[in-house]
DNA sequence: TATAATGTACCAAACGGTCAGTATAACTTT
DNA sequence: AAAGTTATACTGACCGTTTGGTACATTATA
């Protein structure tokens, strides 16, 4: 591939995530792509084969970006501060759209993962990765005592429960379009850090 | 209207019902809902004005039946038992599909309440009112020291919570199609109200 | 000049929705 | 109670539009 197929199959990649984050995947038509792109039919089907392989894509490249800003937010010297830093982040991109959208993967886990076999694996294996990334950070925790054992299944089930907030608080935030419920979510996830065992 | 027509019309309403809250609302055509209840095109078409008006009277009708089982729930003399046992008979309901599905008013939020405020409205009124009931069930808390005032905001901030918790686990225990994920969150519900000063 | 990239024209199928007309049941008359 | 009338319930063929996708010619680029 060359450049300008790069720059076109990116320029594609882009405005389909914007417009799958906001309408879904299903209500968005190739027409509406190619409006917005500015590239010719043929093009786009020149780039990817059906509509089902530019969603996944679109989902492959929105979580390569996803877990680089996730794995650079984690700031400061104690643990817990840097699972909220991390946490913060989110609440950036959310509000960079004003919680119109929310988030990609969220949505098309509850969208697609139960019609489309292949949405499902790919949404999967982001939630896998999200969760044990926490896991390991509340790994490093100081009163972490236990030898890995035990203690990590605590700590994977505590990274469950903050992706099940975050995830949720998105909802919300997204339905009241306001950062509120979100903010709430995130200062729980602060709470139920605190009275870790 | 008539007990013949009556009947149509729940049958339409229940079968759309499973259809959208398996597959979603776009991804479930007219077709396939007159396949599988029997109902002719036309006679849809008589009951119910246009897919939209469907959708929505399909999610009343959810809501309303879900807030009766929901105001059922609260069993037990002790307020955080009585919350999670309203917890429980959501994990049930979810268990009945094998967390096939998830729920409708979480998916329909992600799905279409930025392309269609009438659906974001109705969803949410069901946010609105599940979090009144929990905020409800939390202020009969019996250490709920001061009065209404500052300690109410609190209560709302942590039934905001758990209901995100809740729809983050339905998420997860769909994506994962098991009911570990919906667990956790649950378990985690528990520790927050524990905890709660 | 070979191949990568793009444009144009087209397709069958599926979509949501309409409509003229037919049963069927429930009230009025007589 | 039989005949007439009206509102409700339902049918199936049909409409225009949009859908995802294809065929193929043409233009850049290396």
């Amino acid at each position: 591939m060359q450049k300008k197929g790069q720059e076109t199959r990116s320029h594609i990649l882009r405005e389909s995530r914007r417009l799958f984050t906001l309408q879904g995947f299903q209500n968005t038509s190739i027409s509406e792509i190619i409006a917005v792109t500015g590239v010719k039919k043929g093009n786009l089907y020149y780039h990817f084969s059906s509509k089902e392989e530019l969603g996944l894509a679109v989902l492959s490249d929105a979580a390569d970006e996803f877990f680089t800003i996730l794995e650079n937010s984690f700031s400061g010297y104690d643990c817990n501060e840097r699972i909220l830093a991390s946490c913060q982040v989110i609440m950036d991109l959310m509000q960079q759209t004003n919680f119109v959208g929310g988030c990609l993967f969220g949505n098309t886990a509850l969208e697609m993962s139960d019609s489309t076999p292949r949405f499902r694996e790919i949404i999967r294996d982001v939630f896998d990765r999200w969760i044990a990334v926490i896991t390991q950070e509340l790994g490093k925790h100081s009163t972490s005592g236990e030898a890995d054992g035990a203690q990590s299944q605590t700590d994977s089930d505590l990274a469950v429960a903050i992706v099940a907030l975050l995830e949720g608080g998105i909802m919300l935030s997204r339905v009241y379009r306001n950062q509120e419920s979100l903010t709430i979510c995130i200062d729980a996830v602060s709470e139920m850090l605190q009275y870790r065992e």
